[in-house]
RNA sequence: GCCGAGGUAGCUCAGCCUGGUAGAGCACUUGACUGAAAAUCAAGGUGUCCCCAGUUCAAAUCUGGGCCUCGGCA
């Protein structure tokens, strides 16, 4: 890698609770590297706690980008993360150093190593306001006249709403809309894998200390910050459940297991995602996987 | 001990009156996913219907007995 162009960019995947943060922090340690956070909730500022942000020693060792840079009152979407992470990428290699994408946030990842246009059409919040009030069929009708060849799920309210908010201002057909432009890198996409047993133990154990850390105080003093119910931080895993207790939904006593439940389900579907990834080269984090990994990345023309 | 309510899917419960061998939500498994993605949506499996006996062509459902749980009164 030289003059800001990298050859190579590992990714580094799995599900919640695995311990890719940790890892992505030794990598980058034995490597010189920098970390870019592939994260939904992350990005997000204030809300530390359950979002899993890295340590404030983690951060004095290493260099993070893309943690706590967007207001938690807003919505961050993916294609800012992938404005902001090319430029992030860009900036590490110009310096020397190697960059290395880690989070979980698996649709953020295939469009940064992709380069999914995202149809180039931004979010139309006043629009997407007035659509939300429709009943779906009504939605499904819509798509259909804006294209009749459009090709997505007509129960899926959300995509539905997404759909009509692209159409209206580029016109079909959606699927020309639908494009990838790879980076001007090679992405080496490793994934982190355990055994379910081992990630559930990790998940319970986290989300009993993310309770004890204050998780119920730190949602309050969002709320009291303006940060809508709502906002996407907020329907994170940890957040949700603990405005559900803030509701008087759920006691204290069980807050940690309705959360740990979220993380398993959650764990599942990162899981999923990636396996029908052929392009994932696969450790098993029950023991220590960063020997291994720094194996193959050694190995890799970085 | 008496009175009342109840025992149906892993959990919370509907069905029982008016018999035709069972259903919802959540959980679980699987799938979709191009500017909300920790979101959103879909498909699927799940059962000694507490036990025993009786009535009946047929019992989760009706009858009798038993066991257990939760209230109230003692």
């Amino acid at each position: 890698m030289q003059g800001g162009r990298p050859a190579s960019v590992p990714l580094l995947l799995g599900p919640t609770g695995i311990g890719k943060s940790r890892a992505a922090f030794e990598v980058a340690r034995a490597l010189g590297g920098e970390i870019v956070v592939c994260d939904s909730r992350q990005v997000y500022d204030r809300l530390d706690i359950a979002t899993n942000k890295p340590s404030r020693e983690e951060m004095r060792e290493v260099r993070y980008h893309l943690v706590g840079i967007a207001d938690p009152r807003t919505t961050y979407t993916v294609f800012e993360f992938v404005e902001a992470a090319n430029r992030a990428i860009a900036d590490i290699a110009a310096r020397g150093r190697l960059p290395i994408v880690e989070g979980g946030s698996m649709l953020w990842a295939d469009a940064l190593a992709e380069g999914f246009s995202l149809a180039g059409v931004p979010p139309r919040p006043d629009r997407r306001a007035e659509l939300e009030r429709l009943p779906v069929a009504e939605l499904a009708g819509i798509v259909r006249r804006l294209d009749p060849e459009a090709t997505l799920d007509e129960r899926n309210p959300v995509r539905l709403v997404r759909a009509i908010e692209v159409l209206e201002v580029a016109g079909p057909p959606l699927a020309r809309l639908r494009t990838r432009r790879p980076p001007p890198w090679t992405p080496l996409r490793i994934g982190l894998t355990a055994d379910l047993g081992v990630v559930d133990l990790r998940l319970a154990r986290r989300s009993r200390r993310q309770v004890e850390r204050g998780l119920v105080e730190e949602t309050r003093a969002a709320l009291a910050y303006g940060v809508p119910a709502d906002a996407p931080v907020l329907t994170g895993i940890g957040y949700a459940e603990a405005l559900a207790h803030i509701r008087g939904e759920v006691s204290l006593e069980a807050l940690p297991e309705v959360m740990a439940r979220s993380n398993r389900r959650y764990a599942r579907r990162q899981l999923r995602w990636l396996r029908r990834n052929p392009a994932i080269t696969w450790f098993d984090a029950t023991a220590d996987p960063v020997p291994g990994i720094l194996d193959f990345l050694r190995a890799q023309p970085i």
